[in-house]
DNA sequence: TTAGTGGGTTGGAAATCCGAACCCACCTTC
DNA sequence: GAAGGTGGGTTCGGATTTCCAACCCACTAA
């Protein structure tokens, strides 16, 4: 990866894009924290799992907590800003259910919202994520979004052109 | 990958999970569906990108378009179902540009919604992706998650545990 | 004619991934 | 107290992938 556009998304995967670390915090945050849970639920390789669990514990992303002195045992639990990537989780999973599956979805996920009725019984409904925008409160769709590059250089040049400092539209 | 846990997420990794087949998104979803802007754009090595395209053709998430015979060129446009991705590259974006970052974001999206008053000024704001439940309206918390596993034999266990078979609800 | 561009393909070196085996400390059961 | 089991790794060699540079081909522009 030499000099691409410079990204959050490029960053961010760099981080957790490598083979197993998003399962990894899925599973973390599903509460399986244990070295052998993670071998078993992942798939992924011991080795493999070290170094992905001591990358994560470097970024922040899971902290190693001490469970048992003698032997000395750790759980891998996830930090706040791990749990924060729990959106790109629901997305990937919703995109997963819509193309991806023949039958049954593999896992359903319950949401509890909507400021459960004091005393009254607490119904959940099944979480349906969808992406929308703080600030105007709307679902976000391809067609209302412009893209600004702030480095000179790395312009785009599509349907999502940047009309910058120039009287003349962009393409 | 042996046997892991079955689950929409580890299935739609292993479909844009390998190195850059995001990055090749995120660009198409700009606009640079071109090889060599793929190239540049994504920092790809050519034989990669090569192959990479190949799989998002075949997946269904790009559509190969020939804009020029002689000599045959192509460009590759997201598919809806590509497109539909996007919230996936929002979500990992707005991590990144929360987490990663030191001064200025690298990229800033513009976002046109709320119905853009027709005639008057069309102005955006900036985009802050939240993922949603579409059922209820709400922001998605971890804590107002329970996940109910559909296939036995891969329970969880930890504070989003599932309580089956029990009448008691949960939180 | 020479150079340049778009879109690849090829080859070898480097990095990664993989499975299985091994290790060690502890606990339980015979 | 020997035998086996478990949790949490590390180590090994081999199989894949990835990387990068170089090459190729068809066409276009100067």
């Amino acid at each position: 990866m030499k000099d691409a556009r410079p990204c959050s998304i490029a960053r961010t995967l760099a981080l957790v894009g490598e083979k197993y670390s998003l399962l990894v915090l899925r599973e973390v945050s599903l509460g399986a924290t244990r070295f052998d849970q993670l071998v078993r639920n992942t798939g992924a390789p011991r080795d493999v799992l070290t170094t992905r669990l001591k990358r994560l514990v470097d970024a922040g992303l899971l902290e190693k907590v001490a469970y048992s002195e003698k032997p000395p045992r750790f759980e891998y639990r996830p930090t706040r800003a791990g749990l924060e990537l729990e959106p790109v989780l629901l997305t990937l999973m919703a995109w997963g259910d819509r193309h991806l599956i023949d039958g049954d979805r593999p896992m359903v996920l319950e949401h509890f919202g909507g400021r459960a009725h004091p005393g009254g019984h607490v119904t959940g409904h099944e979480l349906v994520p969808v992406v929308t925008c703080a600030e105007c409160g709307e679902e976000v769709r391809h067609d209302d979004l412009t893209a600004h590059p702030q480095t000179p250089g790395w312009t785009v040049t599509g349907p999502a052109a940047v009309r910058e400092h120039d009287g003349r539209s962009a393409r």
